[in-house]
DNA sequence: GGACAACTCGACCCTAACGTCAGCGTAGGT
DNA sequence: ACCTACGCTGACGTTAGGGTCGAGTTGTCC
């Protein structure tokens, strides 16, 4: 039985605990708890006896998070990318810091593809790796 | 300067130690060493000293398993796999012990189907992601 | 037959990104 | 008050290696 903690706060202000949460974007527990330690995502808040409170931004934050995994980025790298994202979404920046940190985005933007074609040749290696086993698989008789 | 062991046995039965074998195939001497502590891979002998000598078959299990990586096999699957891979190479099996490791066989293949597909979406999630990198970049002004 | 550089050995501790377990406290419904 | 599901911290285990150490081994050159 699901606990309904959404409708319990009114407002629009919906906070959902860590089990709803790791439901929701399909991690385990661990994880989430294991991702504040790396500092890639806080909770907003915790309840009197100590439960950690998430609001509808965690959620999204790590479905990013959950994205850029395959990418192999490493958990610090993924804290630097969401601090950079971070600060850009003020909305009172001055335009040459937004400019500065416009730059360094630039910059994960060609690392990520550089990630993203090795990705890429993984699976063609993959690939060729399945169609051998599949030589193998298929050569009922002898090899000769 | 490079030590041509290469040449140092007639008779077409080369051996390499562990530096050129790891140069050849791209991986770590201390990546050998543990692949055998694994079991995935036994030197063909040691020198007297205790070097290890390894020949051309070994080599080639090193590059099979270099391809095996990117579907994210644990050490243990690919233990596995080769040792079924070994049992199949064997020229005086009865027919029913070979069809029994084919159809053992069989199940790898499904199993590597598998863990491909999942690594061809990885790749169009990544992608997805770093479209919307892109977005975040190309988004000069405001979101408004 | 000694010097020497390059190579290798086993042993050890270290890391990332979690999994798993224990023991205990909390949230909320009845 | 009680129950049960849920969550907490802390600690150790795991995988696939990386790094480093001091000590031993090879091949080569003199």
């Amino acid at each position: 039985m699901r606990r309904n903690v959404s409708r319990s706060d009114a407002a629009r202000g919906d906070v959902y605990q860590i089990g709803d949460v790791a439901e929701r974007v399909g991690l385990s527990l661990r994880t989430v708890r294991y991702y504040e330690e790396a500092g890639l995502l806080m909770p907003v808040g915790r309840t009197v006896g100590g439960f950690r409170l998430y609001d509808a931004d965690a959620i999204e934050r790590l479905l990013l998070i959950r994205k850029m995994k395959p990418l192999g980025f490493t958990l610090e790298e993924m804290r630097s990318l969401l601090t950079l994202r971070d600060e850009l979404a003020a909305p009172d920046l001055a335009a040459d810091t937004r400019a500065a940190l416009q730059e360094r985005l630039g910059t994960w933007v060609l690392l990520a593809e550089e990630k993203l074609s090795t990705l890429r040749e993984q699976v063609s290696v993959a690939e060729s790796f399945v169609g051998g086993l599949h030589d193998d698989a298929d050569r009922r008789g002898g090899t000769a």
